[in-house]
DNA sequence: TGACACGTTGACACCGGTGTCAATATGCTT
DNA sequence: AAGCATATTGACACCGGTGTCAACGTGTCA
């Protein structure tokens, strides 16, 4: 809505619109008195130069999309503030896509959504980041793509931190406290994560030289409701295991909810833990227990990678291999202890 | 990306882009054998309009954008939902900006915004709706904006729900409940809603032929923790009140956690009750009842409304004075009862 | 048969910027 | 003074579409 064109500096200042263009753009070989003339007249004015007409002529992109349906509303929060975070800070608009991952049509919607907008970037979200069809699209179709937590090297860019080792360490951390049956629960099937978590039990438990509880291993989606049916499941066996482990904060609350219904106290008749640390771990009662992972740092790299990569510019960030696996850390709260007064 | 652009197909076709362009659009006067040409050449090159392109050449906008800093995330999640639902419908994008209340420059920071994304068309979220500076700037500068839940018409286009209604109808529930002593938590002073609910407090008094507890008036933020704060003051009182209203759900899971934290039981010690039906309200333990505002449809409503200000078409949604405000609903559920064994 | 309306089409300018290249002015060398 | 490198500037085409208007062919009516 800007009325005030390139033309009307120009006309204005009496130079040609490519001088102007020289001088928004803090080119060389300009002279400085030719400089000032323009910039004064861009103060009076109040002249800001438009992105449509400046995307269109260097054939540069404006924006890039977060692409979503993920089971865990706070993870995606705190992803996509620092997705945001960089977009501000490059001046990139971001788009926000939901979708969902079981629909048939997915590849056709997202190819469709790429070529109304034009978001020639994309940030993929577990489960999307395993998706191989919607991979080989984006590759075809020659889409630039960072993904989210899917440490696959040879399907492309990706960053996300260690889940194996998160759940290896917070199962030391159960065991440590005296706990030995502990239950398990999984996330979704689809996700690479998952099985990697898994992974992490079994690691701690070889390790420890105690054999893996196979029959408290139940599987879960990374949602709260299938938490809730999981530690039914659990709660039901015989005997009770005396801690449960969640593969994300999102099903811990539930796991925490599904105690809390059937009158059981927790830490003290059981407890619970996840990984993850979201918004939502705080606010439950008691406050989780979980292996925090930086997930607004995982979306602030992701975008920052995938603007560079968009802009031609080499990624100046850390240069260490694990540079996108980022680390977590124990965050020791109020819903896990050693077990005793049951 | 899509490297075919209206020139080649018009090249291929033997036409002249004009009649390209008439076919894409689907105009009127285009024979029918040339129509079936062009459309064959565009199936066969796989050509897609460029939205840059296009949006230069009408001048037409491509974006909106979501402007918010809400203590609450839960809301914010929701409403983001259903601005995004129609965004998609009408092909337009969604650009998220998270701005803070505070920040002193926050009118020029979001004018900066505006210029560099070339959204027209803004939503407003409380409590940015109510910020009348920010307001005076969107006027002066033209940009068209919906407003979320803040009814002073006289400020433009907003969308919405009855708070005092809903806060009414609440307190009547509680009353009807037999609760006499019941606390309430303020919203933010900044935000005209929390006005609207504590009018609501007092009305159902008022009817009700009670006097209203003043001193259990207790004020918040909105916010998780302000929930937590105003709770530890309203459960030091003597004598307790049987009840807490808090006048949003973030809130009200706040004060949920700070009773367990004191060890008491929900709703045997002590009734919860909050206003909105956010995600949170059905993992935390137990159930809030609460009113549930349609904070999805009302997002889908106001990005419905803007989008058709910018495309100079008529809201052609319900006709109703009312339309724009749209009602609330009790959900019992299992975080308030009647008061008894204390 | 001529006048006229109408359907169909393309040439051209335009939206608001950037890239290329040539034209001009200036300073320096020899 | 001629020859050359360099700094400064603008004309023009271009990015990928749309709007305006004129040109053309055809059918209808007087």
């Amino acid at each position: 809505m800007s009325a005030v064109t390139i033309n009307d500096v120009a006309r204005e200042a009496g130079v040609s619109k490519k001088t102007v263009s020289r001088v928004i753009n803090n080119e060389a070989n300009v002279s400085v008195e030719t400089r000032d003339k323009v910039m004064a007249v861009i103060q009076a004015t109040g002249f800001k130069r438009n992105p449509l007409g400046m995307a269109l002529a260097k054939n540069r992109s404006l924006f890039i999309a977060l692409l979503a349906d993920n089971p865990s509303p706070g993870y995606l929060q705190k992803l996509q503030k620092g997705v945001l975070q960089y977009c501000s800070e490059s001046n990139m608009g971001l788009f926000l896509y939901d979708c969902s991952y079981r629909s048939p049509g997915l590849v056709a919607e997202i190819e469709g959504f790429i070529d109304n907008t034009l978001a020639d970037g994309l940030i993929l979200v577990p489960p999307l980041s395993d998706k191989k069809e919607l991979l080989d699209m984006l590759n075809r179709r020659k889409v630039a793509y960072v993904r989210i937590g899917a440490p696959d090297a040879a399907l492309g860019d990706s960053v996300g931190f260690d889940n194996q080792q998160a759940a290896y360490e917070l199962t030391r951390y159960l065991l440590r406290l005296k706990h030995k049956d502990i239950g398990f629960v999984l996330g979704h099937p689809d996700q690479g994560s998952s099985q990697r978590c898994e992974a992490g039990f079994r690691q701690a438990y070889a390790e420890a030289g105690l054999e893996f509880p196979e029959k408290l291993l139940v599987q879960g989606y990374y949602t709260f409701q299938s938490g809730v049916d999981a530690a039914a499941v659990l709660l039901n066996k015989k005997p009770r295991p005396t801690a449960i482990l969640a593969s994300n904060d999102e099903m811990a609350v539930g796991v925490l909810y599904s105690a809390h219904s059937r009158g059981l106290k927790v830490p003290d008749d059981i407890s619970v833990v996840g990984i993850d640390d979201i918004a939502l771990s705080t606010k439950v009662w008691p406050n989780l227990t979980t292996m925090r992972q930086p997930i607004t740092a995982i979306g602030y790299r992701a975008a920052y990678k995938l603007i560079r990569k968009l802009q031609g510019l080499p990624d100046e960030g850390p240069t260490s291999p694990d540079a996108d696996l980022l680390t977590c850390e124990l965050i020791v709260r109020d819903s896990a202890r050693e077990p005793g007064r049951n």
